[in-house]
DNA sequence: TTGGTTTGTAACATATTTGTAACAATTTTG
DNA sequence: CAAAATTGTTACAAATATGTTACAAACCAA
């Protein structure tokens, strides 16, 4: 996990269903990778992803068959939602003793695709509640996303608390403006790396007297502390 | 306008027995969902119940299980009522743990369910009734779903009074609409995120100039206080 | 059923945040 | 010490996010 976003895995024989999963999941925020069968996905390193969407019908191993290798083979609990036309009474028993976490019928809505998926992601990893203290009289409430100077919280944007907090949680680092875009904006966004100055300046105008606590080094980037 | 009514969930994998549960509660004034599996349950919001009538033998997930996840994982000390063919001793120990309040063996007559249930919910209501307040003179009481501002009561749907419930009872705390979504709505209904911006704003409306504790923090979401 | 209430959606109006470009100030380098 | 490169600052434009309204759909009690 490079960047936070939760990865999933879909196998399905359809291309459409593919590009559709992939498509959608994406954009919702998540890291989308595909297979085109059973035997594609067998092939690649499971244990990195952290929920598997997987057709029951397909090729020569069903959905049932991967599920069952990857739980006992493998020994991953990584948590999986079947992707079904078929719904007979029969095929959800195997299902959930292959610990399914869910169904979904074909054909499904994106809507209740994306709900299902958010909401097995958000029972296997519970949101934690971090807070961080650094030096300099500043505090980072990860929870709240806020940030405080001496007790009192400074008023941030979504991009100026990240930026903020990523300097304070990495005290005496130096970040490029690459580093930082990547860290704060993400690998798809394009934008100048000039914007990370400008966002710098908005940062330490709201902080005051404290603003120059962000120290710059020329030709490097941006760091925090003295 | 929220009725006082008590609100039952009852969970069974056999549907004959859901609608027998259904049906005769429903008739004794109380208000009755039901699931057919306990993952179904886990994908409602649990916490606005004040009797769990589940099933111990069903699916994967066992009646005791689903009670474990829900005392454990969701902190509830909702009452559960088990209902069980097997009555062994083992059985009942495991269940007791588990903070079981009272077992019902099938076949159960209609009259000794609805004086168990009776029973448990006139037990734990007094306990239930759960006034906690906050600053700027609001007050919520949790059994009779009620919230008050400098005394007297808002006049709020089961959606606005969960919301504004939520709030005041972490008041400072920050809910993305996807937080609210989940804790509200529960992950098995699918509603657009804007839905919750539409209800807040019938929130603040109602709470008259006091609308203005509901605060918004752009692209992180509301919370209520300063 | 019926009519009233609650809830969900879409469309539009505002407000806030973010991105860019131009230019000023500073630092580095030869 | 200049010239070049880098960084700081400002004002404005574009993109996002939120507030609000009206109406449709779902729900519920009689």
């Amino acid at each position: 996990m490079t960047n936070g976003k939760k990865r999933i895995l879909a196998v399905d024989d359809e291309e459409d269903i593919l590009e559709i999963l992939a498509f959608n999941l994406t954009g919702e925020g998540y890291e989308v990778d595909t297979c085109i069968s059973a035997e594609e996905a067998l092939r690649k390193n499971l244990s990195g992803y952290d929920l598997f969407l997987l057709d029951v019908m397909m090729g020569p191993i069903s959905g049932f068959r991967l599920a069952e290798k990857i739980r006992k083979e493998l020994a991953l609990t990584t948590p999986v939602i079947f992707l079904t036309a078929r719904d007979s009474e029969n095929d959800r028993i195997t299902g959930f003793n292959l610990g399914a976490d869910d169904y979904l019928a074909k054909p499904f809505s994106i809507r209740e695709l994306s709900a299902r998926v958010k909401a097995i992601l958000r029972r296997s990893s519970p949101e934690q509640v971090t807070i961080e203290t650094v030096a300099g009289d500043f505090t980072v409430d990860t929870a709240d996303k806020l940030i405080f100077s001496e007790g009192k919280p400074i008023e941030l944007t979504r991009k100026e608390y990240e930026i903020l907090a990523l300097f304070i949680c990495n005290a005496g680092k130096i970040f490029s403006r690459n580093d930082i875009l990547s860290k704060v904006w993400g690998d798809e966004v394009i934008v100048t790396d000039r914007t990370v100055d400008v966002t710098i300046a908005r940062i330490r105008k709201k902080m005051g007297e404290k603003g120059n606590m962000i120290k710059n080094k020329s030709g490097y980037g941006y760091y925090f502390g003295d």
